[in-house]
RNA sequence: GUGGGUGUAGCUCAGUUGGUUAGAGCGUCUGGUUGUGGCCCAGAAGGUCGUGGGUUCAAUUCCCAUCACUCACCCCA
């Protein structure tokens, strides 16, 4: 984390994640106290002094969820499904969903026990760092990407296999809702996470577009953080999702389809003199909502046109000439050509035309 | 924190085995006859070759340092 003294040398701390400041607001304001079931979102930066890659930056952005109240698994899979959904209607198809359940802390800790002993048999088959992680975050040691730890990553016991039946139970539910939602997964032994609070569902989006940072979102229940944070004991399930990194996925696969930019209107001036009018005319324009672009520099109708094309202009006014001396302007339909004289002094209708096409 | 790669025009990149004025495509600007775009054609502008130091008669090119970017490991809340 990003940790630093400020002028009154007051520790302050670059938020890394939302969670706890969600679960930290949650018991602020009291909100357990006005509703049973809190749905809550954000977006906003985040912080983490890490070496940036493809897909990771120091400063990034993270949208997520957060349903506080309810230990009712249908919650569980309704993040996973809507943050599915969310990935799904921007274009990504390269998507793979990971579940796993981390049951509760009580069965977890017999796990980790067990798991320990199984290590410890096999310590010098390990790489180097899962040495380190036995001791310091045993679970990381089923997601090494080592080839020795995959080897002996590959006969350990999974924390699937010795949860206890109303761990199970809920692990259950919450795939049969994945199921009649048609909502397709993999089951991840080795999706673990490090800390204490959590509980059951654990989940991940996995884009195969975006390098080695592949996880778009990911999310989980966490039973035990409102207590953790001072509050009384309240479930909650939520997830988090990294923009960036979406934003690369949807790169990658070519799917964001961004709507075109148009502009309603260019202005091309016709007479150097007129430069003023033009300018006041387009003002007027804009406080009646187009969306316009005029000429500068004092350039030629030919370079004005030519910049009218390049913004993508639906509509160009010409400004001047012999129609200006007859309170009349001309209007050219970028897209079919077409061309019209229309009375100066008639805004409305002018907006009219514009706005009609 | 560890290891690898890359820094040349606004962008994407070529190139210089050390030697006069450093190139392309795209983009930008101007023009191709009165006041009209896209396509096409012609021309122009734009670079202290990331920065600092060293070696050398000579460095954008070789060496060192530094900074930035980038990929992977690590971390993963």
């Amino acid at each position: 984390m990003y940790t630093f003294l400020d002028r009154g040398e007051t520790s302050i701390t670059l938020k890394p994640e939302m969670t706890a400041s969600v679960v930290r607001a949650y018991l602020e304001h009291s909100l357990g106290k006005q509703q049973v079931l809190n749905k809550l979102y954000y977006i906003s930066p985040m912080f983490r002094q890490e070496r940036p890659q493809a897909g990771r930056f120091r400063q990034f952005n993270q949208f997520g969820a957060e349903a506080l109240g309810s230990e009712d698994p249908s919650l569980d899979a309704e993040m996973i499904i809507m943050s599915y959904d969310i990935l799904k209607e921007l274009g990504l198809k390269d998507l793979t969903i990971k579940i796993n359940s981390l049951g509760v802390p009580k069965s977890r800790e017999k796990y980790k026990k067990l798991l320990r002993e199984y290590l410890e048999g096999r310590l010098d088959e390990l790489s180097e760092e899962s040495k380190k992680r036995v001791e310091t975050n045993i679970l990381r040691v089923l997601d090494s990407k080592d080839e020795r730890d995959i080897k002996v990553v590959e006969d350990a016991p999974m924390l699937i296999e010795h949860l206890d039946d109303e761990s199970l139970e809920h692990f259950e539910k919450v795939k049969q809702i994945l199921l009649s939602a048609g909502v397709s997964f993999e089951i991840d032994p080795k999706l673990v996470r490090g800390l204490d609070y959590y509980t059951h569902t654990t989940f991940e989006l996995i884009s195969g577009k975006v390098g080695s940072q592949s996880a778009l979102l990911g999310g989980g229940r966490y039973d035990n953080l409102v207590e953790e944070l001072g509050g009384k004991s309240t479930p909650g399930v939520g997830f988090a999702a990294g923009i960036e990194r979406i934003l690369l996925a949807c790169e990658n696969e070519a799917c964001l389809n961004l709507p075109e930019q148009k502009l309603d209107v260019y202005f091309v001036r016709l007479d150097k003199e007129l430069a003023k009018q033009t300018y006041d005319l387009s003002l007027l324009f804009r406080r009646k909502g187009l969306n316009v672009e005029l000429d500068y520099a004092l350039r030629s109708v030919k370079a004005q046109m030519r910049e009218a094309n390049k913004l993508n202009a639906r509509f160009v006014l010409f400004f001047g000439g012999e129609e200006y001396e007859n309170d009349k302007i001309r209007l050219k339909n970028m897209e079919t050509s077409e061309e019209q004289t229309l009375e100066l002094t008639n805004v409305e209708g002018i907006l009219k035309t514009i706005k009609g096409a």
